[in-house]
DNA sequence: CGCAAATTTGAACGTAGTCAACAAGTGTGG
DNA sequence: CCACACTTGTTGACTACGTTCAAATTTGCG
């Protein structure tokens, strides 16, 4: 169950018919491969056009005015770019890979056309901006409330888990593909903090590391310590209307 | 233009159709009122409802383990509250009236009956939720990258541009509604040291207080200090199908 | 192999937190 | 109407978590 496009996202929270299998599909038509560090749309840019990441990873991120970072969200196959084109006129984020990537670009008059031919589509993507919207306040919570080594255990709990959300074969090890400096932009740290911090849940056993390789030792220990919840199960999207048959 | 109702919020992005505004009307048929300090659902309830906020002002919030509080967001009248029982369980917040209120609940059926029936408000609302989106990624900003006095000025101002959405007549005077303790929790701050930023802010006379009423003194220096976009206006829903008559 | 990027560590500093005490409001019941 | 309790606001002294600055070391590319 590797998930390589958008209908696979879509097909894990409900049975899709094959015509709304074809419509998600529609939107996936114009391929574009970004290179690392390639910006997909910058802030303020105009261009309304939405992406879905197919292959690769990606973030999206703020500059503030005094040259620091924040980073937003880690984009993994099936998720949304542009979703603030919707809404404004110019971009209210960056959106840059971070290795090669693949997307699928479309304009965002498809997405409503999409809404208007498939409601309940409609009612799935509104409840995937939930999830969303749902990991974002728990990101607000901990860069609001929790400690550094708690904020960072966090963030390797779920990088971990959304890897394996792609990939179920990924376990304890996986390679987490981040520097210290963008874990520190992600959690609203310095990279040289975050360099502490993962010492010090190494020198706990709560992780080890070994070349690019990350393992979580003790995970139970490690969520624990991170106050983390998975946000990318017991999903329950009941409420949906039946599919139109 | 005082906001009432989620038509009236709905009625500021799209021009609704009489049918479009009855089925909208139709999910605030159930008054319900809540005492100032009264919880409309709790972190892990398992009610499946959702709220239209029509009078007062109430908060959403996570408590943690250790007993701190980290304040998510704060629900105007025409704000949908419940929303994480779209995709959750178990509510993955707690919302609380701050003041008397009256809201009006439904079940979240009815929301998919809705997009159903009314694809063109299915992708209002998905506009609706990118609005909050964004804003919940300014917070996120701000709390991980900005410092003390500059968090807090951002709240004053947003609290001003939330209550002036809802009554023009609101310019640079209002009553905040908020003890410090309340904006520490929403700021990621103390209370006693959000007590000495609006002390500093006051000594640069960028604010002043008098009794519950805060004045915006010097606007423009105000905005600057708190590196503050205001993400209530410049809306543009435009790729939003077209009414059907 | 050579160079730039990333990681690691130490020392000094500073922003925000903690603890404590007091003042000023606010509301309630006698 | 006042007394009392409780919440909220204010200020000072001290602490601590995380930042800054600097330098050395390792890693991984081209």
């Amino acid at each position: 169950m590797t998930i390589g496009c958008f209908a696979d996202r879509v097909g894990e929270l409900i049975r899709l018919t094959a015509p709304e299998r074809a419509a998600l599909s529609a939107l996936e038509e114009r391929e574009r491969h970004v290179r690392r560090n390639g910006v997909l749309f910058r802030e303020k840019d105009t261009t309304s056009e939405l992406f879905i990441i197919r292959r690769g990873l990606m973030m999206n991120y703020v500059l503030l005015d005094d040259g620091s970072r924040q980073i937003l969200r880690f984009l993994f196959p099936g998720d949304m770019a542009g979703t603030g084109g919707l809404v404004y006129r110019g971009s209210p984020e960056t959106t840059m890979a971070m290795t090669d990537t693949v997307v699928c670009g479309f304009e965002r008059e498809a997405l409503g056309r999409l809404m208007r031919d498939h409601p309940r589509l409609g009612g799935v993507i509104l409840a995937v901006a939930q999830i969303e919207r749902v990991a974002l306040t728990d990101r607000l919570a901990a860069l609001g409330r929790r400690p550094a080594k708690s904020r960072v255990a966090a963030l390797l709990l779920d990088m971990r888990n959304r890897y394996r959300a792609l990939d179920n074969a990924i376990g304890a090890t996986f390679v987490l593909g981040l520097t210290q400096e963008e874990i520190g932009d992600a959690t609203g740290l310095t990279a040289v903090h975050v360099n502490r911090m993962l010492r010090q849940l190494e020198d706990e056993r709560l992780i080890s590391r070994d070349h690019g390789r990350l393992h979580l030792l003790n995970e139970p220990a490690l969520r624990r310590a991170a106050n983390y919840t998975d946000r990318y199960e017991n999903i329950d999207v009941s409420w949906l209307p039946a599919a139109v048959e």
